[in-house]
DNA sequence: ATATTTTAATATACTAGTATGGTAGTTGAT
DNA sequence: ATCAACTACCATACTAGTATATTAAAATAT
């Protein structure tokens, strides 16, 4: 009962963190069942929290409960995919205006360290790093506009994006056009300048579009 | 046990949209206490499907757990409220804007009764019915565009708003205004004009910006 | 009398077992 | 051979009881 427990907070949240971890990460793969008792009898807990967080993780679709019959990992949907970026890029875009207005010292200097990050890591290739720098910067700017929940919920709608971008990780993703965009942003921002800040976070979302169609073409049997 | 069940599915959706219906309408207030057991024993339930509706309104921030100690109904958060705002600003601008390209006749069709029912209530006087109406013309706008759930998820996100909506709801509301501008913004997305339309939108949003403030003073044990 | 420790009550967190319904495989009739 | 009815199984849904942590009251020491 008592083995390597590496979870701070609750059972629930534990489970919660691992099961969507693998889904995220292929190792559920979109379509295949899963049951309540076999993730409890894996993790050594009973099926209570592994079941509060089927239902966590059904609200977010991930998983599709059906009930009395069963659980299979959500196939990707692209109206989804969609919906989150949507969201996502019109909420960000008014998010970068109003940062231009509300940054302060502390923040900026916040928003400058991440670009260092971000250059060394560059250098140094550790492409991992780079992605959570990369969701950090955003995080930042929306902590400045006093709107952290927003950013949670966008991270939240964009799960089935998520999968995608695990999908084509490895490939011809090139950070040091993000990079610069981050840089470019970051100026526009520090100087108020509304206007091209937006223009460029719009430019900037726009970049890591998927070629969901042709993904969608090659493993159909993962999506809806 | 099999009492005047009213619910159509699972125990635990009946138990959530009784609780949050009582929430949202003041029966249960901000800052007070309510427990899984005594939830069960009034909705004649075991603890476990009020505990899963618990958790689900937990997330919503409807209701704050403490963790081995209590729950207590949550308080007014302003900044909660400002989100929710902010939000949905921004998220039905562009909806309006894409409605102009997406609607269809029948989607048209079903606009112009909307209104036309509308007009009906403002003239029996029926307002709870008009307010229905109301969210229900903007849920069509979102169902134009394919975007269901970006829907409901404002709606979530408004659920601190919407309790701030019923403390006023009886007084000086103008429906007259809010009525014509759902006409005006019909006519200019059935006549593809998204620009204008955009505008008629913002202008509509912003019309019911609630005295948040002043009802602050006057009710602080609510806020918090 | 006040501060500290102990104890009892009570809330959520978790475990375990039962109820219920859906599904697939098997059996039987045509 | 095909189709319908039956049956056995297994999934989630729910119930009930135990564990554990927090909180506040009671007892004790200073």
């Amino acid at each position: 009962m008592i083995s390597k427990i590496e979870f701070v907070g609750s059972t629930r949240d534990y489970v919660y963190r691992k099961v969507k971890d693998q889904i995220i990460n292929w190792d559920y793969k979109p379509g295949v069942k899963i049951s309540e008792k076999e993730i409890a009898d894996k993790l050594n807990v009973s099926r209570t929290p592994v079941r509060e967080a089927f239902l966590q993780l059904a609200q977010e679709e991930l998983l599709k409960i059906v009930p009395q019959s069963g659980t299979i990992v959500s196939k990707i949907d692209l109206e989804l995919v969609e919906e989150g970026r949507f969201t996502r890029e019109h909420i960000e875009k008014a998010i970068t205006r109003e940062a231009c207005e509300k940054l302060d010292d502390n923040q900026l200097i916040l928003l400058k360290t991440n670009i260092a990050m971000q250059e060394f890591c560059i250098e140094k290739g550790s492409h991992s790093r780079l992605f959570q720098l990369d969701e950090e910067f955003h995080q930042i700017l929306f902590d400045v506009c006093n709107k952290k929940r927003t950013w949670e919920l966008i991270r939240k709608m964009n799960s089935h994006f998520d999968r995608l971008r695990v999908l084509r990780l490895a490939r011809n993703h090139n950070w040091n056009i993000v990079v610069d965009q981050h840089k470019e942003i970051f100026t526009y921002i520090s100087q108020s300048k509304p206007d091209l800040a937006e223009v460029k976070m719009e430019e900037h979302i726009k970049l890591v579009i998927v070629e969901k169609e042709e993904l969608k073409i090659k493993y159909p049997e993962y999506f809806k």
